[in-house]
DNA sequence: ATTTTATCAGTAAAAAAATATTGATTGGAG
DNA sequence: CTCCAATCAATATTTTTTTACTGATAAAAT
């Protein structure tokens, strides 16, 4: 497979969630315009993508191999990998993170977390242990960490940022609302919880605007 | 304005952020080859995505106005109107929804909660109330809440998104790792962390193998 | 066995987005 | 006051992505 195109990589875990669902259900086989229906998308555009991934294809009247098509998408997506994090700022959303069951389905795990203060310093988080901020330093190249994950407040998450790349960190999901500077090889990615809900909304009364509500009720 | 680029729409959250941070640094002016920079784009991308939500321009040799800028990126992205939504499932991923202070810069609020477990029905988490799952039907529409926000486990999901959409919710913030079968005009947004972070490490190997790390430590 | 229908794959066209180019405008330097 | 460098705006070009079309294939129906 040559380069995936970026829109295309995008869409990759909407067809990856509906697929898992259908064969969790025990069907073996879905056709590019059913997925295309479920998900709202151009069947040709489906069958597009799913051939950018999988290059065995499906059969005409059948459509494609379920199991071959989450193999290939997880090869894809690289979930057949397992992939090491830590966790800096074990507030309220970092022992969600930290708790959240899901990670391990897709080959992710989250190994530590770190925090300043010290009533929670020591103790363990579903069974992660929690390390003073300062051993970030000693305990990222010792474990081979390239992700970090930032859930503190918005005033130090620069800071926390810059600990992690200086510890050897490449890659950052920031959760704090905040634009990070960091150095041209570091990857940032960007979670913002209050922005994706606002944009949630945003589209809703974009759609209401256009005027495709049932009810009368607004 | 009329119809904004769905592209530029997904990049407005990013300028937002950047540009508040130098507005909390008493900056008044920013250009747009400045913006490109940090936020790694084209300099000309910038100002035609800036020219698409804010009309009023900006100056050579000074560049945009920050206060200006501000201020149409919030309304372009809705941020001026107040939202409310519910939110179901008050485990560890609610509760720190719950608690997660953002919402209110975006003027969006999750104003109750629901849940099954008797143990924490009545109670209160962050000054918001736990009701039982029933009232949903009889809540929402009193409260005239249209979004709802689905932090349950896997298997409840679809349960719980069908209750929402008969209590008149009209977009879902889906946090539960599953595909969602919904009526047309129900919005959905999936929010699947373990994906994320699969992406993000996804993007991170191919980083690393198209060799652009800088020490030797791999 | 032949026809029908659903579906796939590959190519072509259209639309959308990103990038490059050119000329205009403005604040400051000489 | 004139010139220069920075930056904007508008138009043009290239690239990417989406959609449309055509013919092929295979299961099911006649």
């Amino acid at each position: 497979m040559d380069t995936i195109p970026k829109q295309t990589l995008m869409r990759l875990p909407n067809y990856y969630n509906f697929i898992k669902g259908l064969q969790n259900s025990g069907i073996r086989n879905i056709s590019s315009p059913a997925i295309a229906k479920e998900l709202n998308l151009n069947e040709v555009q489906v069958r597009k993508d799913l051939a950018a991934v999988s290059q065995i294809g499906g059969k005409p009247k059948m459509g494609f191999d379920i199991g071959e098509l989450l193999n290939s998408l997880e090869h894809c997506l690289g979930y057949d990998n397992v992939n090491d994090a830590v966790l800096v700022g074990a507030g309220q959303l970092g022992r969600a993170l930290l708790t959240y069951k899901g990670f391990e389905t897709y080959g992710m795990r989250i190994i530590a977390a770190f925090d300043t203060d010290e009533g929670i310093i020591g103790t363990e988080i579903s069974g992660k242990r929690v390390f003073p901020a300062d051993s970030l330093f000693d305990l990222c190249p010792r474990l081979k960490v390239h992700i970090g994950i930032i859930t503190v407040q918005d005033s130090c998450a620069q800071g926390v940022c810059d600990k992690l790349v200086k510890s050897g960190i490449l890659a950052v999901w920031n959760f704090a609302p905040v634009h990070l500077t960091v150095p041209d090889h570091i990857l940032v990615r960007n979670e913002n919880m209050a922005v994706s809900l606002a944009v949630l909304s945003k589209h809703l009364k974009e759609k209401m605007i256009s005027g495709d509500v049932p009810e009368g009720e607004v």
